[in-house]
DNA sequence: AGCACGCCGACT
DNA sequence: GTCGGCGTGCTC
């Protein structure tokens, strides 16, 4: 007998002779392997017979045989990460916490299975007036049954609630369950919420944690005393023999996507997971991603009732039994009173073509507003997407000062009057004239967090607290400002740190920049971003847009939340151009050191094979490198309407890349940022 | 992961 | 001229 062993490496898996006297039950189980001439644990993923092994030379004998890993749906899953992903499956089986696994199930002292059960301690059980709670509880209830649904939940504490009540209600139905939230800062407060249902059989599994608590985490799981992962991202991967329930909490998020190592939609695995292991999946979000709208109305989601338009909730219930589309349940003519300015704070949308030749950042609507924040003592916070000033213009030519070595704008900081770097890191003192024409006509250009706390500061004559990324370990909110401030100012990082704050007022300033990126999905991130933030926003505040083009199509959807509005229009356009989720796309980045040249011969020979029906091949295109010891970067985007199609294409453009020395390949399924 | 091989900078 | 840096490649 032989058997194919996995390693926690960049590798595929390999084969090894079985002694005699192996038990049956080889595969999942962990093994110890002679490797490299030392010994190595892996996983046994297939065993096979004499006859179906060609080269018998060079196979090494399996040196011990210790507790079970994995399940066959395991397995299954774990080759399904590797192939889809276009990975060894070794990377697949590391990721999914085999070495920790190893620390407890190979060491021979602590056997045995512990049971749960006895964590019961607090049964709760809540009579529930909302049909999707049995709905799901059903679905928890009947085992080896697969489902997923999805809410578009109104606010976030909608959100949580409706978990809240599924897991008190299915508490003990559940055998096995993840719940995946996209950032850290977000499993603290939902750990106190699950630790009062679940008990001891909760466990937390993110990528912060220590090796030894992560260890830890990881010997609950496989020894079954707990079944329940509150976690991010990798949580969706946590070694739980059973998983009847899984919850993607925020589910449009980018958080779950990888930017390196396995780059997994941890939202998309859920999915797969959920179904390879026959469990109930719940996805939710206050913004859905146009692609999870996409799966309710072709019935890959089941479309839950309570909507984001509560005056809808009567026409959606109605059809709920029979697979109820999400863009048949906001039909138009009840969509007019969905807009429940009662409910959601205003959008305003502020023409700046009116401040023309004006010099300040802020509008008078936004400064009037200011006022009117201070004398009812409510807080205003202002979103910038830049740190430091601005940047620096030649008024005669209208060259903007950029790095030299990175060649992108250098950012003033006027407090230190200094130019900096974003990208390098490089400082130095501010230029006196143009670089290009030598004029001295030199003004700064656009706004950035110090430029709105200047002017707030000198018009409203007030303290304003500006918000920023410090070295130190991050700090909470009443650590930076222990006296209740009306004024802030920050990035996108103040806003997570306000997160828990309920606001009167917000004003974004880069509305038209989030407008104008290169990419297919910057109208979704756009209305992502206002939606977000209007979580924070109390029901009579409102949310100040900045922009010079504000009669944009877009910004008429967000202004009025008119989710229908948007994701019909974006549904329709992404249809037109092929884009996902009308197609798919895998995207190539081939690094290179020198001698772009040679290989751009090598590249086009590989690329001329590639052609194939159905498949779309944009690029190479040159783009900057982004590793440090590559000096080349070319990029090659894969598209197809047909999966396998488009896999099969990846899986030979990879294989041949492979094969160029010096290079090195980065592979991104399903990228999210092109 | 580790261990070996291979090509460019400081040194007896 | 060599010693050794780590960047790249291989592991049944």
């Amino acid at each position: 007998m032989y058997a194919d062993v996995v390693f926690p490496l960049k590798l595929s898996p390999l084969t090894y002779k079985v002694p005699e006297d192996a038990p049956h039950d080889l595969k999942g189980r962990i093994v110890k392997t002679p490797l490299m001439g030392r010994s190595h644990y892996g996983l046994v993923v297939s065993v096979a017979n004499e006859s179906e092994i060609r080269d018998k030379k060079n196979i090494k004998e399996i040196q011990s045989i210790h507790q079970h890993f994995a399940s066959d749906s395991n397995i299954s899953f774990l080759k399904w990460l590797a192939e889809y992903y276009l990975t060894p499956m070794g990377i697949a089986l590391k990721s999914s916490f085999f070495e920790e696994a190893v620390v407890t199930l190979s060491d021979e002292g602590s056997r045995g299975q512990a049971d749960k059960g006895s964590s019961n301690l607090n049964p709760r059980t809540l009579e529930s007036s909302n049909p999707d709670v049995s709905l799901i509880h059903n679905s928890i209830k009947s085992r080896n049954y697969y489902k997923s649904f999805f809410l578009h939940a109104p606010s976030i504490s909608h959100e949580y609630s409706l978990l809240d009540e599924i897991l008190n209600k299915a508490n003990s139905d559940i055998n096995g369950a993840i719940i995946l939230v996209p950032e850290i800062s977000q499993i603290e407060g939902l750990a106190s919420m699950l630790r009062n249902i679940f008990g001891e059989r909760l466990c937390i599994l993110h990528g912060r944690l220590t090796k030894k608590k992560r260890t830890e985490a990881i010997t609950q799981i496989i020894t079954g005393k707990s079944d329940v992962v509150l976690g991010t991202r990798s949580a969706i991967l946590a070694p739980l023999r059973n998983v009847s329930f899984i919850a993607v909490l925020n589910e449009h998020s980018p958080s779950y996507k990888g930017e390196e190592g396995l780059r997994y939609n941890a939202r998309d695995v859920a999915v797969m997971r959920g179904f390879m292991e026959k469990s109930c999946v719940l996805l939710s979000s206050v913004c859905p991603s146009v692609e999870s709208i996409h799966n309710t109305t072709i019935g890959k989601y089941t479309m839950l009732t309570q909507i984001a338009h509560p005056s809808n909730d009567v026409i959606a219930r109605s059809k709920a039994t029979k697979q109820p589309h999400y863009l048949e349940i906001a039909s138009p003519s009840a969509r007019n009173d969905t807009q429940s300015p009662a409910k959601r704070p205003r959008i305003r949308v502020i023409d700046m073509r009116k401040y023309k030749g004006k010099t300040l950042a802020i509008s008078g609507d936004v400064l009037k507003e200011a006022k009117v924040t201070t004398s009812k003592n409510g807080r205003f916070l202002f979103l910038v997407n830049r740190k430091g000033y601005s940047l620096i213009r030649c008024e005669d030519c209208g060259h903007i000062i950029q790095c030299r070595k990175c060649s992108i704008p250098l950012v003033l900081y006027k407090s230190k009057n200094m130019v900096k770097c974003h990208y390098c890191g490089h400082e130095e003192t501010v230029h006196e004239n143009c670089e290009e024409c030598k004029g001295f006509n030199m003004r700064p250009f656009g706004t950035g967090t110090e430029r709105i706390k200047e002017e707030l500061t000198e018009i409203l004559k007030t303290e304003v607290l500006l918000i920023e990324k410090t070295k130190s370990a991050s700090k909470t909110l009443s650590e930076i400002s222990p006296d209740f401030t009306p004024f802030v100012v920050g990035t996108g990082y103040a806003a997570r740190k306000l997160r828990d704050e309920k606001l009167d007022a917000v004003a974004l300033f880069n509305i038209d920049g989030l407008l104008a990126q290169p990419d297919f999905r910057t109208y979704e991130r756009a209305f992502q971003e206002v939606a977000q933030i209007s979580q924070m926003v109390k029901s009579d505040g409102t949310i100040f847009l900045q922009s010079w083009n504000p009669r944009n199509k877009i910004l008429r959807f967000i202004r009025n939340y008119d989710f229908h509005g948007f994701y019909e229009h974006e549904l329709s356009q992404r249809k037109m151009l092929d884009y996902p989720p009308f197609s798919r796309m895998i995207l190539f980045n081939v690094f290179m050191k020198k001698d772009v040249e040679q290989f751009s011969y090598d590249i086009q020979k590989i690329i001329g094979d590639t052609n194939t029906n159905g498949l779309e091949l944009l690029g190479p295109i040159e783009i900057p490198s982004s590793l440090k010891s590559y000096r080349h970067c070319i990029q090659i985007l894969l598209k197809s309407k047909d999966r396998k199609v488009l896999h099969s294409a990846a899986e030979k453009l990879l294989s041949k890349f492979e094969k160029l020395k010096g290079a090195k390949i980065n592979v991104d399924v399903d990228p999210l940022k092109i």
